[in-house]
RNA sequence: GGAGGGGUGCCGGAGUGGACAAUCGGAGCAGACUGUAAAUCUGCCGCCUUAAGGCUGCGUAGGUUCAAAUCCUACCCCCUCCA
């Protein structure tokens, strides 16, 4: 099968009232609908899950990274057993992160400069480094489908001035990456970066767009700014990225964050979101998150979301689940990315035939008004005590 | 019968005159988790109270002291060894 790189993508339908949009994304692993959720997989795996089950669940297209699989087992390795999909058993596609956000999350270890970033790794404390050049060739050896530019991140508090240079950076890396990019069955997507800033992102997109990627990526949000913030951004990034290439919002999300996001016109998401969430015991339910562990679900006959058809509530109760939570079994993991997963997959699911059907609208109303989210002013507070915590182990 | 050790909050277990409502674990309860260094982290956890604050409290009952989980006396219970 071929495919050109510039023609990636179809816009098959819009929608009246919103910017959401149904599509189709070709890859060398087969042609995946679009808006599209693509669960985490940075070390060669969907923790807890085969590849059989992710495809019973409806998942078709997943993430992968280029930071863990380097370091470890090594890109080498990988090549030599026939690529990623290969040596995982994954025969979907497979999308990879450049490693650019570990220069943000893992930022105590890292530096950066012009011509990459230097890292330690968090197995040995060994010193390494990435250039734009050098992740694109990983990206290329690992053989995956869809492979992303090195790009450098900027947390929330950011000087604008700082944010600037972050992103004019990573425009420069763009132009070098697309450059040293040579396989042209693997469409390379370019990252908009500028932090919180309207003008940035707009330069950001825009400088991007000329450079004609087969598609785009926004980077750099859902990092602990407000909810509107992060919705003002994608709607001015948006603006400016062309109509009929992908566009892709990157560690986005939990499931209202996919509905706005599809309503501004977003076509891709990645996440670690629903995968950890689950294997911490909290569950998507329409109505919103429940924690399985606590006590009201400790006699609760019958499955935690009556509406799901997952494994997992097909079989068991969720007192059964909150039991398994309580003493740390191995099965709860599981199941419960099972049921995340599956509740994601029919969140997409039922978003595409929404926007197919010209009722997009009204589905985003009837799911938001249901799903309740979680506590704001907790999230923040508690990422922030996170953080500090993180920064101090690291000292 | 003799000798020794010990009884602390739901549990384990520190503390041996003031800084103790009592270190620390565990359990329990609640919350968070957004391009995964996450099977992780945070908070609460005697009673009343939103809080300030108040009340009760370290086997039981007395006592010494300005002050006792900590010292003294008696009693109750548990464990180990000897007979």
């Amino acid at each position: 099968m071929t495919i050109k790189i510039k023609e990636v993508f179809k816009v098959l339908k819009t929608c009246d009232g919103t910017q959401a949009r149904l599509g189709e994304l070709a890859t060398l692993h087969g042609a995946v609908s679009t808006p599209v959720f693509l669960p985490v997989g940075s070390q060669g795996t969907v923790k807890t899950l085969t590849p059989e089950e992710l495809q019973a669940i409806g998942i078709t297209m997943i993430l992968g990274n280029t930071y863990h699989l380097y370091l470890r087992p090594g890109i080498d390795i990988i090549e030599k057993m026939g690529g990623l999909h290969n040596y995982m058993a994954w025969s979907g596609p497979i999308l990879t992160d450049s490693g650019g956000y570990q220069v943000f999350s893992l930022s105590p270890l890292c530096r950066v400069n012009d011509d990459g970033v230097i890292f330690r790794s968090h197995i040995d404390g060994s010193e390494h480094s990435f250039s734009p050049e050098a992740a694109i060739e990983f990206q290329e050896r690992l053989g995956v489908d869809v492979i992303m530019v090195l790009d450098e991140c900027t947390s929330v508090g950011e000087k604008k001035m700082r944010v600037r240079e972050a992103m004019l950076r990573t425009h420069r890396w763009a132009e070098r990456c697309l450059k040293k990019h040579v396989n042209q069955k693997q469409p390379l997507f370019a990252i908009v970066q500028g932090g919180v800033f309207p003008e940035l992102r707009r330069q950001s997109a825009e400088t991007l767009a000329a450079m004609d990627f087969p598609g785009y990526a926004i980077g750099g949000l859902s990092l602990g700014e407000a909810k509107e913030t992060t919705w003002q951004i994608v709607q001015t990034t948006t603006e400016k990225l062309p109509h009929n290439k992908p566009r892709y919002l990157m560690g986005v999300g939990s499931p209202e964050d996919i509905v706005e996001g599809v309503s501004r016109g977003i076509d891709m998401f990645d996440c670690a979101l629903p995968t950890r969430v689950a294997r911490n015991g909290a569950l998507f339910t329409m109505k919103g998150r429940q924690n399985v562990d606590k006590s009201m679900f400790k006699t609760k006959e019958g499955p935690l979301d009556d509406n799901c058809d997952c494994y997992t509530c097909q079989t068991f109760s969720a007192a059964y689940l909150h039991h398994l939570f309580k003493c740390g079994e191995l099965l709860a993991y599981r199941l419960a990315t099972i049921h995340n997963l599956r509740f994601i997959s029919r969140l997409m699911q039922g978003i595409r035939s929404a926007i197919q059907s010209g009722t997009f609208l009204d589905f985003q109303k009837d799911f938001l008004g249901r799903y309740k989210t979680t506590n704001e002013a907790a999230r923040i507070t508690q990422k922030q005590k996170w953080l500090d915590g993180q920064r101090n182990s690291s000292d």
